[in-house]
RNA sequence: CGGGCUGUGGCUCAGCUUGGUAGAGCGCUGCGUUCGGGACGCAGAGGCCGUGGGUUCAAAUCCCACCAGCCCGACCA
């Protein structure tokens, strides 16, 4: 075997860690870039895997009482103007219509009309704080109208200046949820509680672990009071921001004039939060747990759980091997796991076993199941694990299997969790003293730095000077402020670059 | 938006220095032999050489601009 002991994906995430996630998008099918700098034609096995998280996300929502709607895509120029810090956040990488109309210019090409100018430009909205708060202001007169639990699905545009597939796309989709409450602790508790619904889905449903915590202030929300994050740990030791919740006071119902009479006859500003998770989860899903043969997704958010292949090695078996696999199918699909039916497909395409058995692992499918003439007599299958090593295989009597399929998807569900966490926790150290987080954030090959740090845990003065110092000298960020965890509660320290408290 | 690298068939790339009408491997199509872990043989198809301009008798090759991609930086879900 030429390929014997090759990865599928080259180069390893070792070798060069961008270039191996750039790879699994293409050979996993997920998305492509297209045309327009920082914009991706997301393919039926990535969208698949978004359509999940939504699915499933949505339930939650629903759950804690929202419904969803749909604003507009255009937002006025003017609406954007009323909170001032929010425009100054946003103006950078906006998407502005001028016009409306396009005319045939002298050179022969198309252009936009002159005479079709609009007399307020529209901005393409990169969030929609500004036009969902001209909206409630109309809606809410009242304590009885509150609170407003609505959630939007939607696309968004910020212009981004590098854009990179998933992570960061000029273009992408995402929900965000848009809250107004009556006082200021029923607002602070939503902006809570819609971080906690991140953070079980993300653990239970993508199984990666996240900390949860309070940015600082130079990360926060353009506008919010408070910016509430959870924060994954990727395959390059790095973090990502995998959603966010935030507090926004009575900023934005000032700028938009949400206004309600209180129970006591006065006129209040209603406290609104706002929440978003996107398609970035999808990039995040793969850095977490892709390996050098492609994505490894956990089964609750597979599109496709099962991926039954036929081994028909003769013609006058080949009729007899597939109404085996239609039967097994069909036995699998009765079957139920997570919220939903067990999701089998057959791949009947006219390919060697061997290439399909390598797409659907670069694709990342939980189980393989090969099915061969000489199954047919023995009444058994041959399964191969996504979270194993690509050439172990079990064997399976066919009705064991199907009776233990939804147990063993579990199975591969919690040892990819279990993974991830020990990753993380191996990668994340307590740190007490400035030369010790200097020297963690330090590659020891300067030229070629390798992969290196992780997250560190450490007491902070949470000055904005230590901030900007400890960013230009590693390029480490402050992620977040860990939030109290009840179970381990946190003992006072002392700042570890100051030693102030 | 700054700095660097790159754009040649679906993919990876050679050709560019020294201008002369386009190549390889993989993939794709057909036929045959194969098929229980990335098969092999034979025969084929497929390219405004990123786009536009310039220099030239002649441009993938030289010059300019633009567009797109990747990496680093600032910014960010």
């Amino acid at each position: 075997m030429p390929h014997a002991e090759k990865t599928a994906i080259t180069p390893t995430r070792e070798q060069d860690f961008p270039e191996w996630y750039q790879q699994i998008v293409r050979v996993a099918e997920l998305a492509e870039p297209r045309d327009v700098r920082g914009c991706m034609v997301i393919r039926p096995w990535g969208f698949g895997i978004w359509e999940n998280m939504q699915r499933q996300l949505d339930a939650m929502f629903r759950a804690t009482g929202h419904r969803n709607a749909y604003f507009p895509l255009f937002i006025p120029l003017s609406h954007m103007q009323k909170e001032a810090e929010h425009v100054e956040g946003f103006a950078k990488e906006c998407a502005v219509v001028t016009h409306h109309r396009l005319e045939l210019g002298a050179d022969g090409k198309m252009r936009p009309a002159p005479a079709a100018e609009l007399s307020e430009p529209l901005v393409i909205r990169p969030t929609s704080e500004t036009i969902i708060g001209a909206t409630y202001a109309k809606w809410v007169q009242s304590y009885r109208d509150l609170p407003v639990l609505i959630n939007q699905w939607c696309n968004v545009v910020r212009w981004e200046m590098r854009p990179r597939l998933f992570l960061r796309t000029t273009e992408f989709l995402w929900q965000e949820g848009h809250t107004v409450h009556e006082t200021e602790a029923e607002a602070r508790e939503e902006t809570r509680r819609m971080l906690d619904v991140y953070e079980t889905f993300v653990r239970d449903r993508l199984a990666i672990p996240v900390f949860s915590g309070e940015k600082s202030e130079s990360e926060r929300f353009p506008g919010a009071v408070q910016t509430l994050s959870i924060e994954a740990m990727v395959q390059d030791r790095k973090a990502i921001q995998a959603g966010t919740s935030h507090f926004l006071g009575q900023n934005f119902s000032r700028a938009s004039g949400i206004q309600f009479q209180t129970r006591d006859g006065k006129q209040e500003f209603g406290w609104t939060t706002s929440w978003g998770m996107s398609t970035r989860l999808v990039g995040t899903l793969v850095m977490t747990h892709g390996d050098d043969d492609g994505l490894v997704l956990p089964p609750r958010i597979a599109p496709t759980h099962v991926v039954i292949i036929p081994i028909t090695p003769k013609e006058e078996s080949r009729a007899a091997v597939l109404e085996m696999c239609t039967k097994l199918a069909a036995q699998l699909r009765r079957g139920s796991y997570g919220d939903g039916p067990i999701e089998v497909e057959i791949d009947q395409r006219d390919l060697g076993g061997g290439v399909k058995s390598w797409e659907w692992i670069k694709k990342g499918v939980p189980l393989r199941v090969e099915i061969g003439p000489r199954d047919l007599e023995s009444g058994k299958v041959a399964v191969s694990r996504r979270d194993q090593p690509v050439k172990a295989k079990e064997v399976f009597a066919t009705e064991g299997f199907v009776d233990r399929a939804s147990e063993i998807l579990n199975s591969i569900q919690r040892n990819l969790f279990q993974r991830a966490m020990q990753f993380r926790d191996t990668n994340t150290r307590v740190i007490d003293t400035r030369e010790e987080f200097y020297d963690f954030f330090t590659p020891k090959n300067a030229s070629k730095p390798e992969i290196h740090g992780g997250f560190a845990l450490a007491y902070w003065n949470g000055s904005r000077a230590i901030e900007d110092e400890i960013k230009a000298d590693l390029k480490v960020t402050i992620r977040c402020i860990p939030l109290a965890d009840p179970a381990h509660p946190s003992e006072p320290g002392k700042c570890i670059f100051t030693g102030e408290p």
